[in-house]
RNA sequence: AGCCCCGUAGUGUAGUGGUCAACAUAAGAGACUCUGGAUCUCUAGUCAUCAGUUCGAAUCUGAUCGGGGCUGCCA
């Protein structure tokens, strides 16, 4: 994939650089990708995955696949398989370094009887809201919980109680001894241990405590001996939290790095609020392909080497941003455009009856499947009599620089003739249905004469093409930053109009072959895939995005003069 | 308000004291084309501001302004 010697130099792979010239971690590179499963992946994990994966490869080095699950409340196994499936399609290998934090919860445990033996740890009877009251706030200092200087012993003696079980869940809480008056709020004795009688997806019941993110999260990193733990910005007040931790316990020390997380226009990407949208029924499930998320984006057609490059591309950095959704656009159909075969299918059919074309016969002409790929080969389409047609390819009274079918012009059907529109027949003031001749003459679509034609269309063969459902999709939202509309739901902001499914759309027969999940082209519209939603007896089909659309621009153009 | 982080074309990044500040994308103009696709040209920046150091500053220093994060027994 990537060199070594890559050219990429954010300032992470500036740390590594220099870590690796001065010896630091002895020439090791190791990060990890370490998801909770309390929920999908999504486009911005896909951000983190590249990075760890993506520098682990370019080094030499390793990442593993670490499930963060000390929060039984939250978790699901579900969610394991499907993240484990994502990175997978995304196309990473953890080489079997599948681990959970939850395989570490006995040295944890252990961990933290040391830490209260040293006299850094005591265990509080206060409840949350009375520690929350204690801590203190941005400006004033907090005050010392009254159970603060309880004795080693008796601290030991509470924390192996509370780990039998003998207190229910909130009554106490295992607490590092730090300084209530430190200006870093993580740093007034934050929470180790909470009691909770949950039953882990690993675990079982075999745990009635369980450690908090950033007791465990340094430990997790330590134990697997990471060499860098990449994590987002909103941690980077947790570093000293992460680094007192594990020189306390007087164990390996990784380094944390901060990166700013992914934030895309037009979507949201918070676990919440994503979470919200699929039990609210907002969207169909977390694979909605509407949705951001890996699974989403996967049914929509994505394919795993544009969202890879779309990461790359972005790169990585501390400033907060947020990348147009149409760069990510971009990537797919870069990527799409050189390995989608095409086809023709017609989306919104109009009939053509080419008038001078014998009733039943067929010819069948040669199309190229790709033109970016000369490997891809070609394959027959059959013409006859009556076709369809794009609706929007025609219109009855053109504006200026339209240049598709028009009554009395001359265009190229693709891959065929050279086809004038003699006619057209209205029922109740809309057109139904299109009189042309061909050009015998041009056979194959070129003129013997050298007589040019403005444009092209696609068609299908009314009698050899098939019908497919198609699912149009447009952005999520209608603005571009939902979330962080003031005084408002994220929820208001939702585009009625992100799902539009067309019936009976008419497509080249070859279109039946395919899978579910397999990417194409339809000449002039975009990139499709067949959806899993397919049947025997139906085909549904995705819209991934449409192609670029200058015609589109230019008639948005005019709308606004 | 305390602490931490960050300000380079519309957007996302590069540039780490020395030619006209680079690349991508978007936008605009044009060329080419059997996809109005792809491809190819051209067009764009008060480097947040001010002051300093220096022969020379986007780069170093200071101040100011602006943006973000932090007060879960979430991660």
């Amino acid at each position: 994939m990537d060199s070594k010697n890559s050219v990429q130099k954010d300032f992470i792979r500036e740390i590594i650089n220099k870590d690796l010239k001065t010896d630091k971690y002895d020439g090791r590179v190791h990060t990890r990708f370490p998801p909770e499963p309390n929920g999908s992946l999504h486009i911005g994990h896909a951000k983190s995955i590249c990075l760890n994966f993506g520098i682990a490869q370019e080094y030499g080095g390793k990442c593993n696949l670490r499930f963060d699950d000390t929060n039984p409340a939250k978790e699901e196994k579900e969610y394991v398989k499907s993240i484990i499936e994502d990175v997978k399609w995304l196309g990473f290998d953890w080489e079997g370094r599948l681990f959970f934090a939850s395989d570490y919860f006995n040295q944890m445990y252990d961990y933290a009887v040391q830490l209260t033996k040293a006299g850094k740890a005591f265990v509080d009877d206060l409840n949350a809201k009375e520690i929350s009251e204690k801590r203190g706030t941005l400006t004033k200092p907090g005050i010392n919980s009254p159970y603060r200087d309880r004795s080693a012993e008796e601290n030991l003696d509470l924390l192996e109680r509370m780990k039998a079980g003998e207190f229910a869940d909130g009554e106490k809480v295992l607490r590092a001894k730090i300084d209530m008056a430190h200006p870093n709020l993580n740093m007034r004795d934050p929470v180790v241990y909470r009691v909770l009688h949950a039953s882990h997806h690993n675990t079982g019941d075999k745990w009635c405590i369980y450690p908090m993110y950033d007791w465990a999260h340094g430990l997790e990193d330590s134990i697997e001996r990471i060499t860098h733990s990449l994590c987002t910005l909103e941690f980077e007040n947790h570093r000293p939290l992460y680094d007192w931790f594990l020189i306390q316990i007087g164990v390996y020390r990784p380094q944390q790095i901060e990166f700013a997380r992914l934030n895309l226009t037009f979507t949201v990407m918070s676990k919440r609020m994503l979470l919200e949208l699929v039990e609210g029924k907002y969207v169909h499930g977390w694979d909605d392909p509407r949705l951001p998320t890996i699974s989403g984006m996967r049914r929509r057609g994505y394919s795993p080497a544009s969202i890879r490059n779309f990461c790359s591309r972005i790169g990585i950095a501390k400033v907060n941003s947020i990348v147009d959704f149409e760069f990510l656009e971009h990537c797919v159909r870069d990527d799409l455009n050189k390995t989608a075969p095409r086809f023709m299918g017609v989306l919104h059919p109009l009939k053509v009856v080419i008038e001078n074309y014998p009733e039943g016969k067929v010819e069948e002409f040669e199309a190229v499947n790709n033109p970016e790929d000369s490997k891809a080969g070609t394959r027959k389409i059959p013409f006859s009599k009556e076709l369809y047609i794009e609706r929007e390819d025609f219109m009855e009274d053109p504006p200026k620089k339209f240049y598709r079918l028009t009554p009395g012009r001359e265009v190229r059907f693709r891959y065929s003739y050279l086809v004038t529109c003699k006619e057209a027949i209205k029922k109740n003031g809309e057109v139904v249905e299109l009189i042309c001749n061909i050009d015998p003459e041009t056979r194959g679509g070129y003129a013997p004469d050298g007589r040019k034609v403005k444009s092209t269309i696609h068609w299908v063969s009314a009698a050899y093409a098939i019908d497919a459902d198609v699912r149009l999709y447009d952005r999520l939202f209608t603005v571009e930053d939902p979330a962080g509309q003031k005084d408002a739901d994220f929820k208001d902001f939702l585009n009625p109009d992100s799902l539009q499914i067309l019936k009976s759309c008419k497509v080249e027969t070859s279109i039946k072959d395919l899978k579910p999940l397999d990417r194409f082209q339809f000449e002039r519209l975009g990139y499709f895939c067949i959806d899993s939603d397919t049947t025997k007896d139906k085909i549904v089909i995705n819209r991934t995005v449409t192609l670029r659309d200058t015609w589109a621009k230019l008639q948005k153009q005019q709308m606004n003069k």
